[in-house]
DNA sequence: ATGGGGGATTTAGACGATTCAATCGGGGGT
DNA sequence: ACCCCCGATTGAATCGTCTAAATCCCCCAT
């Protein structure tokens, strides 16, 4: 007949007011007990349900959370909404996960939405940290937490070191007598794939004799590593790198496979590191070596500073945490090239 | 100052009636050319932003819709998000992804939130379809589409025929000569399991020289693979299986890497099939064989038959589809055996 | 000049839960 | 017997948006 039945039937049949149904539903404690009793029963009966959008609309606040991520078939990033989760859950608080999908215009369809039901805060890993429609959002009021990104105005962000990341595993590129080396990642505007772009370029840079290349994908993808694998297994050996760095572990399989389709051996002809080290980069052909983040700290970590920006919202110092990347040395790079 | 604006102080900057700003945003036909103008000056003065928990409570529906599956982390099921989330983006609907982790008491509080949300629907893999929760969420009015299992009474659903998926793979292995085989997955009590598992143990008694051995495990993911593979490895060798159907490619990944562990080649000292078919499984130390299921297409056509039912809930009529599954032969268990 | 027509705008409730000031009722103290 | 106090309960106002009915106003036709 009738939808969801609200408080006020639940009232009816218990034979109280409707306060007396919200008191018994928020502070029991004050309720008399066979009231209370007679109460619950109503609930059982009629099969109530809270309305949230009602009590929220009422309370100004909503309790649940937005989680933008770049791309959600990474398990780089379901392991970072794992450790978000974990921790919204302590704090009886939803995560609602958007997929922007590395696109600008979807993103900003999330943040739209996001806001339109006034989150109570966003987790985002942006594609472009400057963008204008993020920052009008920050302005009106809503936290946001950068993920995976540090902040350099006011906001607070959880990230990892990707300059370091990017010289760790240089170094360990040309310490093993690489000489050409590729980096391979995109779009070359997100700030993680440009740092560790940088991270690369800076160590070589302080050894004169070696060449690095540049390959930009739009997306970083196991298609997109295999396609770029197959353009540079078609190089002539001469001016074929020896290695590759590529900015996360999807496009370092494609690029695997891409290699292992071409007949090239990994690591002897083609060495290669990850990023991210992702549960598949172990199981891999060749298992891949890679730079590890720690996915589900970083979320965690961004779940926190954002439960603690809401709740001291009055004076609250941003911050930015930065974690530190290991390299995880695999036999896809294990192999000394004499110079 | 004060929070975000509402549609009262657009109105008053205007100098029109609520009622007017709400026609603006609602039916622009309607307004006044020049009004129109000045109403939109107003709200990007004001940084206006609907609210939609109001428009949800005066509406009665949400335009959310709640997608709970067992394991984020599963690349099925992510395909399988993509797929109902691009519909989903078509009928400008959101979808919130709740991960349930295979736990039914995470799955419950799931349903609890999304109920008092008032979601215009759900999609869930639920841990158990009988569930009275579920059931009951149901009789209150919540439509609720079941993925990746076949719906008994009267819901909507959409899933894979997994006695067959079983009876591929069974057959398969019984063909190349196997004559012990395990069987892993779990919880048995999972549908999904339970009918690959009667599937392959179908198959099975139609010869009566094969001997099938269960394992249960309690997740299906790659660390719960490891182990099993660790036992079995561990097994003498004239009664150790010398085949696994593994009832995901996460399990098959796990025992994949056991067995490289423990020095069994695969497939010659045992070979493996999984099932999803998920991009890693291709990349795999040795690429895995595995029952494909069409992910993506599964989650798109659950999101379709909701809003089908959404949109004409009047008389609707559940539908049941069922698509099939594909076995993809590679070389983890491209081996034949002599008898 | 007057009435009507119709487009544009306004007004007045909902929607469901929460909160707070107001009220009720009963028991204890004097 | 009277009053006071306090715990329990009530009722009304509120949050922001939408809609249906009502009103307004300008212009045209008679």
């Amino acid at each position: 007949m009738m939808g969801t039945p609200s408080i006020k039937e639940v009232a009816r049949r218990a034979g109280v007011s409707v306060g007396t149904v919200s008191n018994f539903l928020n502070r029991p404690g004050i309720v008399a007990p066979d009231t209370r009793q007679r109460v619950q029963e109503s609930i059982d009966a009629l099969g109530f349900v809270r309305n949230e959008a009602a009590r929220h609309l009422r309370a100004g606040k909503s309790r649940t959370v937005g989680l933008v991520v770049l791309d959600v078939a990474n398990p780089f990033f379901t392991d970072l909404a794992e450790g978000a989760e974990a921790l919204a859950y302590e704090h009886d608080t939803l995560v609602m996960l958007c997929n922007s999908k590395t696109d600008p215009v979807r993103e900003g369809h999330h943040l739209d939405q996001l806001e339109q039901q006034r989150v109570m805060g966003i987790l985002i890993t942006p594609f472009d940290s400057s963008d204008p429609q993020l920052t009008a959002l920050v302005e009106r009021g809503t936290p946001v937490v950068l993920v995976d990104r540090a902040a350099d105005r006011g906001l607070c962000s959880v990230s990892v070191d990707d300059h370091l990341g990017g010289r760790l595993a240089g170094n360990h590129l040309i310490e093993a007598g690489h000489r050409r080396i590729a980096f391979i990642g995109g779009p070359f505007t997100m700030q993680q794939v440009s740092d560790r772009k940088a991270g690369i370029t800076a160590i070589v840079a302080e050894s004169n004799d070696v060449d690095l290349q540049y390959y930009e994908v739009d997306v970083m993808g196991v298609v997109e590593g295999r396609a770029i694998g197959e353009r540079i297994a078609a190089m002539p050996v001469r001016s074929r790198p020896t290695a590759a760095f590529l900015a996360n572990d999807l496009l370092a399989l494609g690029f695997l496979q891409a290699m292992a389709v071409a007949g090239l051996r990994v690591p002897r002809d083609m060495a290669i590191v990850g990023y991210d080290d992702i549960d598949f980069a172990r199981a891999a052909a060749v298992p891949l070596s890679s730079v590890r983040q720690p996915a589900e700290l970083l979320g965690r970590s961004a779940m926190e500073l954002l439960q603690e920006e809401v709740q001291s919202s009055d004076r609250h110092r941003h911050r930015q945490v930065i974690f530190q990347p290991d390299l995880i040395v695999r036999e896809s790079s294990d192999f000394k090239r004499r110079r």
